[in-house]
DNA sequence: TTTAGCACTCAATTAGGTTAAGTGCTAAGA
DNA sequence: TCTTAGCACTTAACCTAATTGAGTGCTAAA
């Protein structure tokens, strides 16, 4: 248990060193720090932060910077979040205040705004699907032997794409597909209709057509596309600011983890409570992100489900200004939401 | 004029310098020519050469390095492009063999395969399309108030886009709609959609609708989108690999650069021959990519227009290989573009 | 025209010395 | 028991000088 008095010690090396970057000695302590006491007093008790862990030398003469379990500690205990600069605010309504056509096109600008208020690279998912349902499926063609088919969600999102048919496949049989799939399917949540596309459709559906195979994938395309967990990335060059350029082996590792879709979702995880921290190797159990930590936040859109936002900086990022700025984002996106699909409801 | 042993020692000078990276003395010189000649006499040779301003030093006693006129006299007079090898070309065969939908993941591929191939970033331009026409528009409904609209070329592109419509629009509006454009615009080159979009359908649409302008703007972007000349990029993150990392900063503005889509445009230009070898400042007049070379080729799709590829690398990279492997794979991809269209067509 | 020989240049490395920031410890004072 | 002045010690960072080695240009002779 710390005393309050080593609180406010390590609470002023983490601001300190989040600042400027530099390993802080007592002597710096000692003249922004309120109390009145000696640069040996601070150094007693920076040994008892250094034995519980909480901070560290860079070498045996050096200043203290943050642990990881420092900055742990830190953000846990002793972080008091911004309060977001209006101007910030400002910025983000007015960046959302856009006319919008689709919600991924929302998602995709708040990564965007994200990153240029911070700096970082940051990551937004709409709000998840996993319980959607299918409320649609069309296939127009397009003359030649084009075909575009595409998929609605009772969310709103719309995926769609374009394949070739084989020659003698008529209109008739294309409605009569379509038809079929709008009949047994919409109203399902995407993984059921997921399930039925391998057993009971197939046999329906070759009543129409001759070999649905092809025809088959690009449903199970599209549906698979619906159903994936999409994110949107802000700032992707911002990492180059922040990480420790010696390394472009690394670089490349954490650019080929942000782009490897799969991976870094899971990564993104399911926080559960409203902005979570994590920092260094409580990332991910690689340490590609030793030096980085990642800020995640939910935000609810009421019935249409959970969002996150996330923000990917270095470890000695000034957290208390980044929860400001993602908490005051979180509920300005989350209003906007609200706000959109109660006009695409009405 | 250069004699023949002096065009011998500048090829010399640039293929031991494209794959050393490191300043060609005269000694090592001697060893790898097959000419007698002491180091003395390749030293006064090499004195020609740089009076001539085709090699330099980079420190008064250093080796020489080609010089960015020794790489334009190179590539010009004595680069014999290597046979690519079976190897490459069969992987280019098999990664351009699988079965695509539209041209645009043909080509967006190409730039994968391309870059993986050369370790290089690269960038594909679909067959240009500037005079291309529109062959067909469609309006679907998707429930709610969310419309797609959707327009084809007769190039068999695809744009398509999706946004809310007015409460009050009925389908029959649309309907009117989507058959007054097919009646009016079909068949013209996409030009002089853009032209008529701004006078004579405004007032004729308002016929059927109150307030066109919204609907008006989406059909606007979705032919815009249709007739940017846009490219695929591969291998963006190699850039890290040759670029002089130590210049974060120009790393940030080549990136920007290649994301700006129009800029970059402009730079891969129209080149007028096969392939096409800019080096250095040649590439653009800011100096960013003054230690870059582009190699561009064009391949033709018979009626179908003319595509582009190229290749963003150092300017000490082995061209030989490089164009070679270039030539090859704009021959591939040519011959699958032409098959593809076929098919389409038939 | 070619070549051996030689003085010369410069980047790269190594070694030694100095400085400044900071630490831990001790012993004395409150 | 806590705090502090004082001091010896450690280390990174910086500077300087010396050494090495690759390579050049020039000269004079073959």
């Amino acid at each position: 248990m710390l005393t309050d008095r080593q609180k406010m010690i390590l609470r002023a090396i983490v601001r300190d060193y989040t600042n400027n970057g530099m390993p802080v000695g007592s002597k710096a302590l000692v003249e922004q720090l309120p109390v009145h006491v000696s640069s040996a007093t601070i150094r007693n008790e920076m040994a008892v932060l250094e034995n519980a862990g909480l901070i560290r030398k860079t070498h045996s003469s050096s200043g203290r910077v943050p642990s990881i379990q420092g900055y742990r500690y830190y953000v846990d205990h002793l972080v008091k979040p911004d309060v977001a600069k209006t101007n910030d605010i400002d910025l983000i309504k007015t960046s959302l205040g856009g006319d919008f056509q689709k919600i991924d096109e929302i998602v995709a600008q708040s990564a965007k705004i994200l990153s240029d208020l911070t700096s970082y690279t940051t990551f937004t998912l709409k709000p998840e699907l996993k319980d959607s349902r299918l409320s649609g499926f069309r296939l127009v063609p397009l003359g030649n032997r084009q075909v575009m088919a595409i998929l609605v969600t009772d969310n709103g999102d719309v995926e769609n794409q374009t394949f070739s048919v084989a020659h003698r496949v008529t209109s008739d049989q294309l409605e009569a597909v379509v038809r079929l799939i709008n009949d047994q399917l919409v109203g399902l949540p995407l993984k059921d209709v997921v399930e039925k596309l391998k057993v009971q459709i197939p046999a329906e559906i070759s009543r129409y057509m001759q070999q649905p195979e092809g025809f088959l994938k690009i449903f199970g395309d599209v549906l698979t596309r619906a159903a994936q967990e999409r994110f949107y990335v802000g700032g992707r060059m911002n990492v180059l600011d922040f990480s420790e350029q010696n390394d472009i082996e690394s670089l490349r590792s954490i650019y080929s983890l942000i782009d490897h879709t799969d991976d870094f979702a899971e990564v993104l995880g399911n926080p559960s409570n409203q902005i979570q921290v994590k920092i260094g190797d409580e990332i991910s159990n690689n340490d590609l992100l030793r030096n980085y930590s990642l800020i995640t936040a939910t935000y609810d859109v009421d019935s249409h489900g959970q969002g996150i936002i996330a923000l990917l900086g270095p470890t000695r990022m000034p957290y208390s200004k980044m929860i400001g700025l993602v908490g005051a984002f979180r509920n300005e996106l989350a209003r906007k939401l609200i706000d959109y699909y109660r006009h695409l409801d009405e």
